[in-house]
DNA sequence: TATGAATGAGGGTTCATTCAT
DNA sequence: TATGAATGAACCCTCATTCAT
């Protein structure tokens, strides 16, 4: 979903506050406590009280760890796009063929879903609104990227036979990009089913329909 | 998704502002303006004043018309799952097949994304935080009613062997439901394909797959 | 001191309150309300909500009519600046002799003293740190436009033989300069000595001296 | 300007802070840097952040030296204000003529601007509503010691027939306190005039006016 | 019907200060 | 001596809402 600078956990290095360096196991903690209440509140309708309450800690005090609310939400989505990127870009460079390829990038989804949710869902419902923002036009960046991925791995497809050629590709792009990722707003890691078994799943019935084969 | 009390439109008649009878033309007109703008920033992110903007009067002069921002809000939604369900109850009540209910849902269903498209993105950024209010308890009653229509369907559909029994119902039918909903944040009325175009290639990729019959 | 654009009541006219066109005379109320406690109590030391009270307004309702406690400053300072630049540039155009020019100026200043006596003292006390700021640029301008006045005043009459030569012009204009405006900060309108006698006993301070003539 | 208690550095020696024997050195260190910030940011516009910044050290640290904020402003200002008064003292008690005072307390108070330039910086900006604390009380009480030594000696000038009978001894003594002190606000030390040199300039423009003489 | 002005309850943020280490 | 982390009060500002006109 993003190509963001390599390093980029300072986003805007404005003050000489330890915001970087130091310490960044508390930061990560409180970062995932803010995912989670984002993820459940919604962003905007957050207060920073409500983090802080969440951290056992007064609204101000997150001040000491963070430059701003908006500078927190923006670490949760880089952090997750990393990552992200970190798989996908492994799946891309393995050279599959197209339908392994498609197989691979579902089932790596699925898994940054589960160790992500928060992250996730916030993207879901946040990205279009933020991306508008120059702070986060790495969201929109990010994709560019994966539509281009998900474009090429479908026409290696189509070319080769293993996809359908009478579909749009676009539609199906959104299709399956879209079919992956709301699973983000119902998705409770810990279910009874694991990230792989939902990618396998999934993918039999985006690759196969759901209904019985003639 | 819902079906809401016949009248619905004053939802607390407490004080005396003719909100209900006068002029329902310039009502329905605010109404879509505010739907407009909530669907593009985001519920919580709009203020009253930029729906007034929108609509060439001050902040102020909106309340004559309605009772505040939530009851716009609700009485957007109240008005599209009440035509929404106008048009699944048409179906169901049709007694058609699995497979053929399951087409005439999807179609129905594009077919109030290409009408309402602002309240139905609304309700799918907005509709799970909502759902707690009391409120807005209409919203959890017509996501009930909406999941067994479609789990109904389906499990029909698994025991006249016309679907997948392989598939995990309930993940199947988060499968459809999302697959199809989802499309209001991209889908463009007016756009180059109809909605009953895209339910066609929609019903196609979620029927027989994406890839190619052996 | 400054030469603002012509137009300048607007400063950043970003919202489309009604800060600009609509009832003139209020601002001016608040405006004059605010100056008096910034010159009071600093600009920073002053909260909007003593402003509001002062006003016998909550805080809030100030913001109906300015964007901010920075624009209330920053249309004070323009304002005054406006009016002081009107009176110099009259003199200015005026081709007086260099002494008259200075006991111009230097009258028309104590009248503005008289007139904008919080202003000024706003202007005394925060204009260095202000200028800094690109908001704040005209006071900059204003200065040095200020500057070139007194300075091409002071070498005419020193070419023109009636001011003495063997002082530094640069260290004899900031001697003027700050005499003049120093009187702000203890000025009282309505004291017993009106601007043109107080500007009358400068002059004679500043053109000959306290010393008895030899 | 004040003759505050002999000793005054603690003010209020309330915890068991050593902050009053030990390291004298660095403690002076601090309140330079801090003066220095004081003096060209406001009082009220400096964070003790910032002057830990520049101390080099972090904001907490600094109280391990002070009380407070406040209580390095106390001390900068009484630092300043008793060797001040060392100075007017030697010359009040040496018994020259008016004039020959008014020469010797100028360039007293330029040596002082040369030697304390930030702390009198802060002295023009801050005392007036600094003194309307107990806590600066010794600034009024200082201010009141001035402005008497200032006015006998303008007065036993004007009985003298050394400084001139027809002008307000009020004003003219504003005039003077004015002139001197103002200069701070743009005096650099290490610039290409001396204290002396100044001062004389300064000197005579009061005594003899700018004016060509007849 | 709509305006203009105000309310009042927060919301994000800053900052002097504290304190255990 | 200094740090790191937190406190808590206050601050500027926003915004849904009200109401007299």
């Amino acid at each position: 979903m993003d190509q963001p600078p390599r390093d980029h956990n300072g986003s805007v290095p404005t003050k000489k506050k330890p915001q970087v360096a130091a310490a960044p196991a508390r930061r990560r903690e409180l970062l995932d406590t803010a995912a989670e209440v984002f993820a459940e509140q919604g962003y905007n309708a957050t207060t920073v009280r409500t983090i802080a309450d969440h951290a056992g800690m007064l609204a101000g005090s997150l001040y000491y760890h963070f430059d701003s609310k908006e500078s927190m939400l923006e670490e949760i989505l880089r952090t997750f796009l990393d990552e992200l990127w970190d798989g996908y870009d492994t799946v891309l460079e393995s050279e599959l063929g197209p339908r392994e390829t498609l197989e691979a990038l579902v089932t790596e989804s699925f898994r940054e879903i589960d160790r992500h949710r928060a992250a996730v869902a916030i993207y879901q419902k946040e990205s279009r609104q933020l991306a508008a923002q120059e702070r986060f036009a790495f969201l929109a960046e990010s994709q560019r990227k994966f539509e281009r991925a998900w474009l090429s791995t479908l026409e290696r497809g189509v070319a080769a036979r293993v996809f359908r050629s009478d579909l749009d590709v676009r539609l199906t792009y959104r299709f399956v990009r879209d079919t992956v990722w709301v699973a983000a707003s119902w998705y409770r890691p810990g279910g009874q089913h694991s990230p792989e078994e939902i990618a396998r799943q999934y993918l039999s019935m985006v690759l196969d329909g759901i209904a019985v084969r003639a």
